[in-house]
DNA sequence: TCTTGACTTAGAGCTAACTCTAAAGATTAG
DNA sequence: CTAATCTTTAGAGTTAGCTCTAAGTCAAGA
C-alpha cells in the first residue's frame, strides 16, 4: 500500500508543494514513482518525512538534512558521520533550550510588570514594588 | 554617557548593519541622534535591544516586535495589549519547548541506534536489540 | 592638519524556505 | 465516458531577515 503526495503531505502536516520542493532539493531520493510518473509514498517514506520534520523542527537547515540523507544513501561507511550529526544536533537543541529558559524568565518578569501596571492603570510599577526592580536588574544585567 | 552604533551592536551581539536595519524597520524609535546625525544609544536603549533580542530569540517576527514597540510609544492606554502579548508569547514558548522535547526523544533514539550500528559496523540494530524497535514504533507512531 | 576608522544614507543583493502558476497528464466517482 | 479532482514539470514570485556597497560625513590620535 502507498500514498499519493497529497495524502503523504496531510499525514506529516505539510503541503504537496512543500514535498515536491523537498524532492527537488534532493531530500527525498528514496521516494519511488509509479509507471505513470506519480510519486508513491510508502510507510517507510513517511518515517523518513518524520525524521526530516524532527531535524527541521529543531532548526537544522535543509542543506544539512540533505547531507544526512545523502549519508544514509551511501551505506554503512557513513554510520559514524550520522551518529556524530545526531550528537551535535542534541547539543544544539539543549543549548537552545537553555537560551529559551533565560528568555522565558524575562517574559515572566514582563508579565508580572504589566499585570501590576494593568491593575493600577499606569507604569509606576517599581515605585509600588521595588523588589521587581531588583529582579529586572538581575535579569537584564548580562 | 552613550554608545555608538558599533558599541551598542557589540554589547548585544548584533552587527551595526542589523541595528540600522532594525531602525529602518521602525523597531528603534527611541534611539536619539547627536547634532551631527550619529545614533547615540543610552543604557535604556540597550535594555530595549535586549528585550527585542528576547522576543526575536523566542521566534516572534520583527513585525510583531514592532507592534509591541509601537504600543510602548503610545502610552499607558496600551498596557493591556502589551500584557496580553507577553502572555501569548509565554504560551508559544512553552508549546515550542514541548515540541522540542518530543523531537529530542527521537534524536536520542537515533543516537542509541547509531551507537550500536557504529559498534558493529552495520545497521542490523533491531536484530541485535528488538527492544529498540519497540521504542522506535512508540516514538514514530503519531 | 592629516589620516584612519567609524559613522551616515539609500538602495541593491542575498539566502532560506517556501508558495504559486500554467499547462498538461493521471485517477476516480458517477 | 465524462467531469472533477488529483498529480506532473519548469519556473516565477514571495517573505523574512539580514548583508553589503557606494559615496559621502564625522571623530580622534599623531
Amino acid at each position: 500500500m502507498s500514498y499519493s503526495i497529497g495524502e503523504a503531505a496531510k499525514m506529516v502536516g505539510l503541503t504537496a508543494h512543500t514535498l515536491r520542493f523537498y524532492d527537488k532539493e534532493g531530500l527525498l531520493p528514496f521516494v519511488k514513482k509509479t509507471s505513470s510518473g506519480l510519486r508513491a509514498f510508502t510507510e517507510s517514506d513517511i518515517e523518513w518525512l518524520k525524521i526530516i520534520e524532527c531535524l527541521k523542527g529543531t532548526g537544522l537547515p535543509l542543506k544539512q538534512i540533505k547531507q544526512y540523507i545523502d549519508w544514509c544513501m551511501e551505506g554503512d561507511a557513513t554510520i559514524p558521520q550520522r551518529l556524530n550529526m545526531f550528537i551535535e544536533q542534541k547539543k544544539r537543541v539543549e543549548e537552545q533550550k537553555a537560551k529559551w529558559e533565560k528568555h522565558l524568565e524575562k517574559i515572566n518578569f514582563k508579565i508580572k510588570y504589566y499585570e501590576d501596571a494593568a491593575k493600577h492603570g499606569d507604569l509606576n510599577v517599581f515605585e509600588r514594588n521595588p523588589k521587581l526592580l531588583e529582579e529586572k536588574k538581575r535579569l537584564f544585567k548580562d
